[in-house]
DNA sequence: AATCTTTATTAGGCTTGTCTAACTTTTTTC
DNA sequence: GAAAAAAGTTAGACAAGCCTAATAAAGATT
């Protein structure tokens, strides 16, 4: 049973880094609620400064995730709302999963967030898939 | 239910980056098979160039976890040894978790690679406690 | 023992993501 | 509508981790 620890692989399965995807989930959250997302608001959800903010509004505009104008709010586009649901989706399957096996709610907050941006997409289906038969019975 | 993203809390229950456990990882491997680990090999089973693991070990070894002498092969202190043991239990709970759940072996171990990192102690026993149950049945 | 080869280290650079301090734009308030 | 306050941006720095190229040490070979 050799070559246990694990090469670190160039990522194929993901379009965005962990942090990006923060703020893209953040920027969600906030359309939900207001329609639209104030940089002031993101940066203090996340626990950032606002420079950060805006670093991150302008690569996650190129990379076509969020509309973005200097001194306005931004939008995500179709596309990053499609990652922020799909990372939606992956919290609540996680979620759903950690407060089954007993984790201390808190706890399977800050474990879900970590999980759900680095996991294969397979693991996060088969998840739901074993949630959902466990629930039947 | 807002309030969903999650903030970036300041590490409290890692000792190591992510990035340095993955080089314990290794050289306990190497350890466990040869007895000490040779730089060129940890570079090539992590698949990083020789100069990031002089750094990574200059880190280690200030950080007790490697006793490390240049040009001389590493070997893990006890504390270091512990860190190895503890995610090398992670790894296989989660493997055991993800295999059981039906995900494919490759994916599972890249997966279980990567959550073994970035999880609560509470969730890993947690886990193995379900197991452990799962299995009785 | 001197050279050649392999292995490891140093020096310096790049990327991502963060920060502070200074400046600019927008919004509020009088 | 002008001044003050708030919000956003730019500039420049820093840390972690990685890289390449050049250098130094160890180990082999003859």
């Amino acid at each position: 049973m050799s070559e246990r620890a694990c090469k670190k692989g160039p990522q194929t399965h993901f379009e965005l880094s962990k942090a990006l995807e923060m703020y893209v989930k953040v920027i969600h959250d906030l359309e939900v609620a207001e329609g639209s997302a104030a940089a002031s608001i993101v940066a203090e959800r996340l626990g950032v400064k606002a420079p950060s903010v805006t670093a991150a509004l302008r690569k996650l505009d190129a990379l076509g995730m969020v509309e973005y104008k200097p001194y306005q709010e931004v939008n995500l586009t179709d596309k990053g709302r499609e990652v922020a649901e799909k990372l939606d989706w992956r919290h609540e399957t996680l979620m759903n999963f950690l407060l089954m096996i007993g984790v201390d709610e808190e706890v399977a907050k800050t474990d879900a967030c970590e999980i759900e941006h680095v996991v294969h997409r397979e693991t996060i289906e088969k998840l739901a898939r074993y949630l959902k038969k466990a629930r039947e019975k």
